[in-house]
DNA sequence: TTATGTTTATTAACCGGTTTATCTCCCGCG
DNA sequence: CGCGGGAGATAAACCGGTTAATAAACATAA
């Protein structure tokens, strides 16, 4: 059932008593070569106004060939998928970005409900004018197809740049940079880094394993490579999956308590449901944070700021990367060169630190041995 | 810019060597009076196939007069808008049932950027077979407009029903009925309620406010004012906003602390920001959750389930609300009745009870003086 | 006076599907 | 042989907009 019928450009036009290209041309600026006197521009107005006129979607889709919606596709991830800070924040900025520019935003998927190849169907159909990815990581050989076709496509959170795609990337050196310089401000000298334990690629987890390993070299310090947590410590083989963050705080936390006194003074963990499980399992071991051990947390939510103790964390801006990439794709998408060869634009965002209750100057003496 | 020219049905009849109609018929299961035989079917699907074929969905729509497509309006709540536990898992329910109906989902407002009146040009404009509303509380008169155009809309947390609006709702009645049998089961007596301290209405809160009464005269327990926190026992003043949930907690707690001895042994709080920053209060004074003070929340997260103590928490089944009222707007929807008067189904969703670290039963005796 | 332009429109052809009305076979039946 | 009827198709009219082609009216210039 739907509503009673809305009134079409034909009946505005028979009611101002003119032709529907010339209704059709006061009603929305004519590209065209047509051109009317002010007083029928009045009028149909008035006409257009008193019934509530307001073009069929369909049709003027149909006719321009153009939707002016963008189309997102967010996978599932490592992250819960919708609902998450992190996609909360993304959607926040790229309808920011829509509603400016009088965009629609259709959702191709949220959940992971839907295979990836439904992108290239959307397009086919031309539902969308463009298509924006989140987090686009393991395999991406079906993107190689809207490449191809010339398709409006902008990736957020690419982990590696693809060629001729456009991309907002995070800066993991400068999120991760930021960290180890705040700890080693603090004093600290032994730090640790607590990543994932699942053993499929986690892009993310080595980009942010790379930018540790760059900023321990750049501050001075011993790069050891006992101090870092990944897949390879992890006891168990952990699925991607649910609970394989909480996992690898669990684990990882469970690994530097091993080290003994060798442990570190401060982590730097992947996530905060790492983080705040890596805590608990320290609390449970009699370390407290940030007395005895400091931690900084990547990327930020409700849970880093009302967690006990409030975690200090790296976040990137992650509205504005949203806000961004749909700004780069209403672009590429209204822009009518056509076929004109893709540059593939990488912009990088870097992060900001808030400094909060987890870290601390460490309180033993800074040296290796106890 | 966008992609090479898709195929049209024409070109696929054309290839296919019959007419437009005929291909029609194959290509969707024709509801009209036209037959194929199983050789040009054959043709027309092997050519289909071979060109990627797939209709243009502007021309589909403005032929069939519907959309297949479902829009969704989110206000800005005292929640955080999307990116919440709230909405995400909303929107999962809802992207599950579209999926399986072959519906797509558009966004008309996921973070309070448009203003509601939106909803009525998304209609109008035929974008959407029918619109899902989110959290419908203070002023409704725009969706009076809706249900007079006999527009398909179906609401999801209507604070209180409205005649002729379909709606899926909370059972506060159930949910804090739950919470309280949980706390008396554990001996309490003294149970508090824990509300919002935001003058402006909040529709849940006074409804949960009503369902702790009932529930706490239902156990036969005396029924106190004094241990419901509410805006009036506010110190302060607070506007609707980002904090206010925070506040709430601060206050609520400070509220609780003040009363010495009399205080409660337990409280019942209306969300999770509210229920830690409460927890952090109190430990601020010395009063540790669950040994001295008991909690539940109400609504669950991460930061409910990663918090020290995990939160005991009381949860509606947010994302089943969401996939039964995707469900109903699409019978709405495609119910071809038309102009039926509207009976306004309301179907009312209980709680679960997760029972985590923040309740044990009373430490002191349980009479009123100490 | 005639050529030239400008303003103000209209007509009709699209866009790419769906569907109604119609038409032709071909078969069986009386 | 004549007729009804179903199977198998087609042509053309929609759906509701946009726009190229065109034309009428009028002013201006040569």
């Amino acid at each position: 059932m739907t509503q009673l019928k809305a009134p079409t450009l034909t009946e505005v036009s028979r009611l101002a008593g003119c032709s529907k290209a010339a209704a059709s041309a006061v009603l929305n600026g004519s590209r065209g070569n047509i051109s009317v006197s002010d007083a029928l521009r009045q009028r149909v107005q008035d006409i257009a106004r008193e019934l509530n006129y307001r073009p069929n979607y369909a049709s003027r889709s149909l006719a321009l060939r153009r939707t002016q919606a963008l189309g997102i596709y967010i996978p599932r991830g490592p992250w819960s998928g919708i609902g998450s800070n992190y996609e909360g924040h993304v959607l926040h900025g790229i309808e920011l970005a829509c509603v400016a520019r009088k965009y629609n935003l259709s959702v191709i998927n949220m959940n992971g409900n839907e295979p990836p190849q439904r992108c290239l169907d959307t397009l086919v159909e031309q539902r969308v004018d463009g298509l924006l990815v989140l987090r686009v990581d393991g395999d991406e050989s079906w993107l190689a197809e809207l490449l191809e076709r010339r398709d409006a496509v902008v990736a957020i959170d690419c982990h590696r740049p693809l060629p001729g795609l456009d991309a907002v990337m995070f800066n993991h050196d400068d999120a991760i940079g930021k960290a180890v310089d705040h700890l080693v401000g603090l004093g600290h000298r032994r730090i640790g880094y607590l990543g994932t334990c699942c053993h499929q690629t986690v892009p993310h987890n080595e980009l942010r394993r790379e930018a540790y390993v760059k900023a321990i070299v750049r501050n001075g310090l011993q790069l050891d490579p006992a101090l870092i947590f990944g897949p390879e410590q992890s006891p168990v083989s952990v699925e991607r999956g649910n609970q394989h963050l909480q996992l690898a705080g669990e684990y990882g936390a469970g690994y530097f308590v091993s080290m003994g006194a060798a442990r570190p003074t401060a982590i730097v963990a992947y996530e905060d449901l790492s983080a705040t499980t890596a805590i608990r399992f320290l609390a449970d071991h009699g370390l407290s944070v940030p007395r005895d051990i400091s931690l900084v947390n990547i990327e930020d939510s409700r849970l880093s700021r009302q967690f006990m103790p409030r975690l200090t964390t790296v976040m990137h801006p992650v509205k504005e990367m949203g806000q961004r990439a749909a700004e780069l794709l209403i672009d590429r998408a209204s822009t009518t060169s056509g076929q004109a060869a893709r540059a593939g634009v990488h912009e990088s965002f870097d992060a900001e630190l808030m400094v909060r209750e987890s870290t601390a100057p460490p309180s033993a003496p800074t040296g290796v041995t106890p």
